[in-house]
DNA sequence: TTCATGCTGTCAGCTTAATGTCAGCTTGCT
DNA sequence: AGCAAGCTGACATTAAGCTGACAGCATGAA
């Protein structure tokens, strides 16, 4: 079994040394950079397999990486992180040939989910994808969908499920989605997740997909099953 | 036999003082920090095996100090106390990352019976689980399944279960239920655990698995063997 | 600019589930 | 039998969650 090769670039010394950290005990070959510059030129003579991004970073900023690694031409899956939940910041990022992005505070399953799922994509081309059954998340472009048929979802409920598809079988909390779906200055009541996942849940259930409640903790995706 | 390295965050004195000999003399090597700043701190170069964190702590909250650690990538198991039988707080905490919760006051025995189950979690990957036969109990979202079955229990039927499992073929009194189901605040009669027993039993007696009455005393989960 | 369109949060009223109490019954012990 | 302990169906009361309707805002076309 040949180890991954993962890139992490970030200045942020508790991050960079707990990431690095997660990465190598899960199996990872891990090198760190810590600004930009360097990470560039090492860029220049190193392949990896996939390279965790961070944004804000000395000497050189992470898009400029990200730029001129795709202008030398280079299909290494990039995870970009950023300090802000910032849609000009996502959409930058993809423009320049990132193929994820992830906000801080994030939760280290959610990077390891994504990471995986960008490497598969690596392996199998395309790009990266999250799945549930039949249902296909496309992290790339933000799009869904059900047996080659692609949703009509707003912002909102992309967002929603994509959390609930990574997290897919596990309870999550109304909190946590809250969390998810709103940046930190921004406010939203408790109800405001109620109507948003009853409005997604209206969609997926033509396509057997079911987002159960779980009174009292939260939701979590199911595949709809004939009740007995 | 290397003994397991167990950090406990607690800042009340006798508490603090009566778990560090607790779990001494169960075997584990304990460190112990009364305050979420050196407890942040140290955890950034120290590994432990298991943590025992309480929320209401001096400095930096336990929830702070749990989401720094899983932010720097740490999957240490860690158990959450808290004051107050809240259930925002148990989600919030579970959320962040916390692999169990125990709320005050709670049984020695039943603290150390989580951590055990916390560290056999630690071995075998995945998540807290107790089992009882086929039952599993998973801590972590506090779903109780048999056979890959996922029970349908309310609240309530959940915290019963969990007790009975954590003290399985022992009796459970129905005073001590009692206080586990509710918070101290709120008063509830005895004859309400008997109806929460009755409702549960209903459901358990489907896979086979019983809670045996004990007259006087209290009830036990037992396997339901055919009536000799 | 002005209007239309779609997104999204809030609200209100409704539906459903959870859960304690009670009453009358059953069980088991002496 | 007689008593105490325990069981459980029925009911009432909350609490949680759902959803249609509406309004504010942004976007883009006329």
């Amino acid at each position: 079994m040949v180890k991954l090769r993962l890139l992490l670039v970030e200045d942020d010394l508790i991050l960079k040394d707990g990431l690095e950290r997660a990465f190598t005990k899960s199996g990872y070959a891990v090198d760190v950079m810590s600004d930009g510059d360097s990470a560039n030129k090492l860029l220049t003579y190193q392949e990896y397999d996939v390279i965790v991004l961070d944004l804000g970073l000395p000497k050189l900023d992470g898009f400029e990486v990200l730029k001129r690694l795709r202008a030398r031409g280079s299909k290494t899956p990039v995870l970009i992180l950023t300090a802000l939940e910032d849609t000009r910041n996502r959409v930058k990022g993809l423009d320049l040939g990132a193929d994820d992005y992830l906000a801080k505070p994030f939760e280290l399953d959610e990077l390891e989910a994504r990471v995986r799922a960008l490497i598969r994509r690596g392996v199998s081309g395309g790009s990266a994808k999250i799945s549930f059954g039949d249902l296909v998340f496309d992290t790339s472009n933000r799009q869904c969908s059900f047996k080659n048929v692609t949703l009509s979802l707003s912002q909102r409920e992309v967002a929603l499920l994509e959390l609930l598809m990574l997290k897919a079988t596990k309870v999550v909390s109304k909190a946590k989605i809250l969390e998810h779906l709103c940046s930190w200055d921004e406010e939203m009541s408790e109800n405001a997740v109620e109507v948003n996942v009853s409005r997604l849940r209206k969609k997926l259930n033509i396509f057997g997909i079911e987002i159960r409640t779980i009174r009292g903790l939260g939701y979590l995706l199911a595949k709809l099953e004939p009740v007995d």
